[in-house]
DNA sequence: TATTATATACGTACATGCTTGTATGTGAAG
DNA sequence: CTTCACATACAAGCATGTACGTATATAATA
């Protein structure tokens, strides 16, 4: 084999992200070896370590390649002014988000691979932080809407933001664990529009 | 060394089991050897291979120990007839599952290794099912309370017992995992039987 | 523009350490 | 005396990291 030209580097750059996010999957982050990424991308340990500097790397090069866009299109959805009720827009912003959790099975391997095919220790303990940011930053703009909403008026009387906004954030986090957990999801994957519909109906005034 | 006696010999299996817990906890299941584990229990791999098959099997003697438990308590809590509204009983038994997680460190270390310290994948797969199983136990008997709450009354007017109690299924599960995925999951801590208190509030008449 | 030099994008080979499973030894309890 | 409750020893397989080879894209130079 010879040198490869730059946009070819980059496509087998992109084919060992592919495989490592198929093996990571199929296999976990710490049963997987890079021979088997390679072997997967159809190429050799060479090609890995040349692109990623160890499986630490190339393991935040998975979880980057979708964490960002996820988080940019749920924020742009929250703070849309199309919505005049701003409860609205968070049900909005989480029914999308947990449809393209259905459509989009790169995403949803990846979440697999984060929340149930990772053991978060050493060198991962801090990892864990960061997969954890974007919920964090979720729910401030979730916060931020319903403060928007008790200034309208939509809010229910009595209601604190900020405590609304953390009851979200759990409900959120809970029904995407649930989610991912099992096959079927004990019958809760076809009841989650439902189920967002209510928990925002409680909000309502 | 030489044989020991019955007791002795389930003294050292217990810590083995201690052991492998601490060791899972601190390096994670996969990447945890059982040399580890028999140094800290203060034994040879010998002694780990003569109580368990292999690493699986300690792990589930780990799980075990603490999961019959805690379902029990809860169970007990939910299904108490001392609480004349069942509402009360959901709000002590969920109020009483997160203090245990604060003052039991057995249990913390187990629920950290089964959420965050464990991939699983492969034999692991069933395990996981095995892991969600009490949760959804748990669900049945809060369905059943509300249920109980609705015949008496103090269920909100419009409120489905199914509905809400999936609601609270993934209220419960989120708080749990926000709790365990950082280190002061963002003064949430503190703010636990609050926002429980402000969760049963939106359910009650 | 043609030639040369160099860095690039891998493949190959090797040494090392770690872990597992099993086989065997062994001394005291029953 | 037998079985238990381990300890010890051994073999084998992986996975990792690095060192090295190599041919070509690309830049530098003439």
């Amino acid at each position: 084999m010879a040198r490869k030209t730059k946009e070819e580097a980059q496509l087998t750059r992109q084919q060992i992200i592919d495989a490592a996010r198929a093996v990571f999957h199929e296999s976990g982050v710490s049963r997987s070896s890079l021979d088997a990424v390679a072997r997967v991308a159809g190429v050799t340990r060479g090609a890995v370590y040349w692109h990623f500097k160890d499986k630490t790397e190339l393991f935040h090069a998975v979880r980057e390649e979708v964490s960002s866009q996820v988080l940019a299109r749920s924020h742009a959805i929250v703070d849309s002014p199309e919505f005049a009720d701003p409860l609205d827009a968070v049900e909005a912003a989480i029914v999308d988000f947990f449809r393209i959790l259905e459509d989009c099975p790169t995403l949803r391997q990846v979440l697999e691979i984060l929340i149930l095919r990772c053991e978060y220790v050493d060198d991962f303990v801090d990892v864990k932080a960061e997969v954890m940011q974007p919920a964090f930053e979720f729910n401030e703009r979730v916060a931020a809407a319903y403060r928007r909403a008790a200034a309208l008026g939509t809010l229910r009387p009595g209601l604190d933001p900020e405590s609304a906004a953390r009851d979200t954030l759990a409900f959120t986090t809970g029904l995407l664990h649930l989610l991912l957990g099992t096959r079927d999801a004990n019958g809760i994957r076809e009841q989650v529009p439902a189920m967002v519909s209510a928990h925002l109906a409680l909000r309502r005034r």
